[in-house]
DNA sequence: GAGGCGTGGCA
DNA sequence: TTGCCAAGCCT
């Protein structure tokens, strides 16, 4: 196919039919835009809408983020998952006030030297900002272009991945202006969300239909071919859960840098019933234990079946760092989702 | 290169 | 219920 063919057909397309009304579109602002690319990555458009004009009320610019400790950053971004991006996202704000005169890099290629920008984020934040000519491939895009070219290549394989963003970057004209780079970026990922799903894509109302390789074959069901598959084991978590008697306050600590929510607020794990069986190191006056309900917890790669042991203490003195909290207005913290709902539950309903 | 990393929606 | 996976990146 002519290449600009279907460079333009998805500009027109997007114009016409694809989404003008999301809060990040309409401003080429890079923070704005950069912040919308970081909370989309894995993450459908439905769930961010939920947090992404309460984090630019917090931090409005740049400048406000650098300067931010880091566990207000994790509370806003508490329960949008892969926390990684948060502190990431900090860290890339303190590299662009201190290194880039608080003006983010114009284009791709300096952009994906920032922390948690990669590839595509860099080119969705260059075509959208800058009109760059740099192809986006996300899963939206490759679920497109898999099925435009009837591409066989698996793509967990990163060579096959390769070869088919060149083929991306191919069918951008050397001539695309910002607006057109704008609408496409827009509309290929448009085009992935709305009509080329991935089960029973709307073929009927798409731009490419007649020059869609994988339709002609009445084979949109085998693309993308992807085979990666990974096993998810399930694994059991002892919560400890002290308990301050006086008050009915929570002991909560934070997370270790790595691992499931590094840096997150949560309960001490313990990998062994019997070690929470124990009286928690450090409490005095210790009752107990209380056993809850267990919570089931899927993660991507792991089931998680979570127990929480609850001791109530009349004094605390733990090793580490952490803090009380015994309202749902503290819960202004970096939380795993589901250690909020169960806190935002027992101190929902709980006597005060 | 392969696996780790959250959450929620949908088939 | 279970499995799949979405505007991916990092190690």
């Amino acid at each position: 196919m002519i290449v600009s063919r279907f460079f333009e057909a998805v500009v027109r397309w997007q114009r016409q039919h694809g989404r003008h009304d999301l809060p990040w579109q309409g401003s080429t602002d890079p923070y704005r835009v950069w912040l919308s690319e970081i909370m989309l990555q894995q993450t459908q458009v439905s769930t961010v809408l939920g947090y992404y004009d309460r984090f630019l009320r917090r931090f409005p610019d740049v400048q406000a983020l650098a300067s931010a400790p880091l566990q207000d950053v994790l509370a806003l971004w508490s329960g949008l998952g892969y926390y990684s991006r948060a502190r990431h996202l900090h860290r890339c704000a303190q590299t662009v006030v201190q290194r880039w005169g608080g003006q983010f890099p114009q284009c791709a290629k300096d952009l994906q030297s920032l922390p948690g920008i990669g590839s595509s984020t860099a080119a969705a934040i260059a075509a959208f900002c800058y009109g760059e000519r740099v192809s986006i491939l996300d899963g939206n895009v490759q679920r497109v272009l898999t099925r435009l070219l009837a591409f066989e290549g698996d793509l967990a394989q990163s060579a096959n991945a390769k070869v088919l963003w060149q083929q991306a970057q191919a069918l951008v004209p050397a001539d695309a202006t910002h607006l057109q780079m704008r609408a496409y970026t827009q509309g290929l990922m448009d085009l992935g969300a709305l009509v080329c799903k991935r089960s029973r894509p709307a073929c009927g109302r798409c731009p490419a239909q007649s020059s869609c390789m994988a339709h002609a074959r009445q084979q949109e069901g085998d693309f993308p071919v992807k085979t990666r598959q990974l096993r998810r084991r399930t694994e059991r978590w002892w919560l400890q859960v002290v308990r301050r008697a006086a008050d009915g306050a929570y002991w909560l600590q934070p997370r270790p840098a790595q691992g499931i929510w590094a840096g997150l607020h949560a309960f001490a794990v313990l990998d062994e019933g019997e070690a929470a069986a124990q009286p928690p190191a450090g409490a005095s006056g210790a009752e107990g234990p209380l056993w809850h309900d267990p919570i089931r917890h899927s993660l991507t790669h792991r089931d998680l079946v979570l127990q929480p042991v609850e001791w109530r203490v009349a004094a605390y003195a733990p090793e580490g760092p952490g803090c009380w909290v015994r309202s749902v207005a503290e819960l202004d913290l970096g939380l795993p989702a589901p250690l909020r709902a169960w806190l935002m539950q027992r101190l929902a309903s709980a006597a005060p």
